[in-house]
Order: C-alpha cells, then structure tokens, then sequence
DNA sequence: AAGACGAAAGTGGTTGA
DNA sequence: TCAACAACTTTCGTCTT
C-alpha cells in the first residue's frame, strides 16, 4: 500500500513513519506538518494546531495569557470587561487620597461614565473589527482588504444600515465585497466557512449594504481567480497565463455571462494545464474552484467549442 | 481502477407579473 | 407573493484510458 493510499484512510490515527518505520512524529505548527524525526517523512499536511497561538515559559505567563475564564457577557454593556475606576476614594493600598488626586479621580469617573454612551457604536465596531480580522486571516487575506472591509463596515453603521441584522452577517459581508474590490475574489462560501453565519445571511447583507451604500463593483472577472486557484494546484505560471489567455478570449465571445466566474475559471486552467502537459483532473480543479465536475464539463465544452480547441487532442 | 462523460432530477436564487 | 426560469448540483450509469 503507497503512503497516498494510507493517507486517504482518514478516520486512522499515524503513530508511526510509513517511510521508515520509526515512531517519534513530530508535529510541526508553524508548517502544519506531521513529520518523521527519524527521516523527515511528512506524513500529514495541514494538521490543526489544538494549542493555544501563544506560548508561555511559566505559570504566570500562563495565567495572563490565558483567556479561557469566565465567559464575556453580552447584557452587560461593555460585556463585563472594562476597566473600572473604584468609587472609593482610596488608592490601592487602601489609603485616603488627597484632596487633589480625589479631584481628578472624580473627574476620570465622570468622564468613564460618559464615554460609555458613546460607547454602544464603538463596541459594536469593535466586535465586528476584530471579527473581520479573524475571518481575514482564517482566509489569509492581506492587510489592505482588512481596512478596506473596515471601512465598508464604518459607512454601514454611519448609515445605520446594522439594525435588524447581525453584526457578524455584515461583517461577513463588508469583507466579501472588500474582496472584490481588491481583486482577491473569495467566494461566499469561503466566506461563509469562516464566519459564524450562513452564506444566505452573509449574501442577504450583502446585497443590501451593496444597494443602499451604493457599492456597485463590477461582477468578478473570472481571471482574478487564476492565480489562487493555479497555486493551490500546484500549476506553474505559465499555466497561468495560458488560463488568463483563455478567459479574454472567452470574455470576448460572451462565453462568461450569466455564468458563474468560478465554473469558468476552472475550465479555463483545466485546458490550460492540459495543454501544458501538466494535466489534473476534472476533480481536482473542481474541488480548488469549489464547484462540481459537471460544471467544469459543461463550461470545458463550451470553451472548446466555442474557442476552436480541439478537445479530443487536448490529452 | 480511476477518470471522463452525459442524462436526468433536484436545489436555491432571481425575475417579473 | 407566486410561478417561471436559468444556472448549478447531485446522482448514477456508461465509456475511455
């Protein structure tokens, strides 16, 4: 039995090399790698890292790093963990403060107390920032998208589009069109993967936030998808570049509307590849592009069709 | 045996009355 | 609000490499 087929039996757990034979796997986070000592096998790739992101030499680091204790609220306001100014009048060894220092104490107090009113929108901002950025970088986007999504979060609560809708569906959503509009398309599944809403609230919002901010991007060129797509094949930059040849072409003869970009991209790097002799299956590519076989059938049919290739040579 | 192909029925979203 | 509709998916059987 080959190391791939092994692999393929999910439900066993590795604890030996299936290369050498040894038994000391070293699970490596930094790559998401499960690797032999003895050999340097990698066994599995993209392992989960289980562990908290941060590490700590001694209790008390443990102790401050660790952010498992009792859980955030959300009735109370600022979901119970702000800071708060003590109203007694003491200082932190219970000691009485001078009348100057009470003064100002007084006056921190009325400020806090202040700020919290303010308070409801930033939190709110806050909570949906901070969820933009996880699902970001669950996605590995770049920075640019992030601020980008921020920003197209900060007009929809400046229009106070929120109301009635989750924040974690327009936080999913401002991230979705900030894709597009940097030209590093994801998909709304992808989207919908690392959100903790469903692709139809996240599309919902989408669409109006879209429509009352008045953000018309232009439908996703099938050719954005290319590179990531192409990488996440393995395919070499030629192979790219053919792709991308491809779909100008088929954009020209109106092969692409009304079609979904992504069906269309994968065909296109499907020949591409093909033709370059670093031909994958129908699978493979329609897994990466996140649409079935059939899909990229019928638009590889077209292409050809339409394109003049000659399919049957194509192999 | 894996991959490619195609038919047919099913699904979720859009459109227009 | 509902039905029609196109694109896409799911499923499954057959052919090809």
């Amino acid at each position: 039995m080959t190391a791939e087929q092994e692999a393929e039996e999910k439900p066993k757990r590795r604890t030996s090399c299936p290369s050498c034979g040894g038994t000391s796997l070293v699970r490596d986070y930094e790559h998401g790698e499960l690797v032999c000592a003895g050999c340097g096998y990698v066994i599995a790739e993209r392992i989960m890292d289980l562990g908290p992101e941060w590490r700590a030499f001694d209790q008390e680091q443990r102790d401050k790093r660790g952010r498992v204790g009792a859980p955030m609220t959300f009735t109370i306001h600022d979901k119970g963990l702000s800071t708060m100014i003590d109203w007694r009048d003491r200082d932190s060894y219970g000691k009485d403060l001078t009348p100057k220092r009470r003064a100002q104490i007084y006056r921190l107090r009325k400020w806090q107390r202040r700020i919290r009113v303010s308070d409801a929108i930033e939190r709110n901002l806050a909570f949906a920032l901070s969820e933009i950025d996880r699902m970001a970088s669950h996605l590995s986007l770049p920075k640019n998208v992030r601020e980008t999504a921020a920003v197209i979060y900060r007009r929809a609560v400046e229009e106070k589009l929120i109301r009635g809708r989750s924040i974690e569906g327009v936080a999913g959503a401002a991230l979705y069109a900030a894709c597009r509009e940097c030209k590093v398309p994801r998909t709304l599944d992808e989207i919908a993967d690392v959100s903790r809403v469903s692709k139809k609230e996240i599309s919902r919002s989408y669409r109006f936030i879209a429509r009352e901010l008045l953000i018309h991007l232009h439908p996703t060129s099938p050719a954005d998808y290319v590179p990531r797509f192409a990488s996440e094949l393995g395919l070499s930059g030629e192979v790219q570049s053919k792709a991308i040849e491809i779909l100008k072409e088929a954009v020209e003869k109106g092969l692409t509307s009304g079609r979904g970009p992504t069906g269309v991209t994968a065909a296109a790097i499907y020949i591409a590849a093909q033709m370059l002799g670093e031909r994958r299956t129908q699978r493979e590519v329609a897994d990466v592009a996140r649409v079935t076989e059939v899909t990229v059938r019928n638009r590889y049919k077209e292409l050809c069709e339409r394109l003049g290739f000659n399919c049957e040579k194509l192999g």
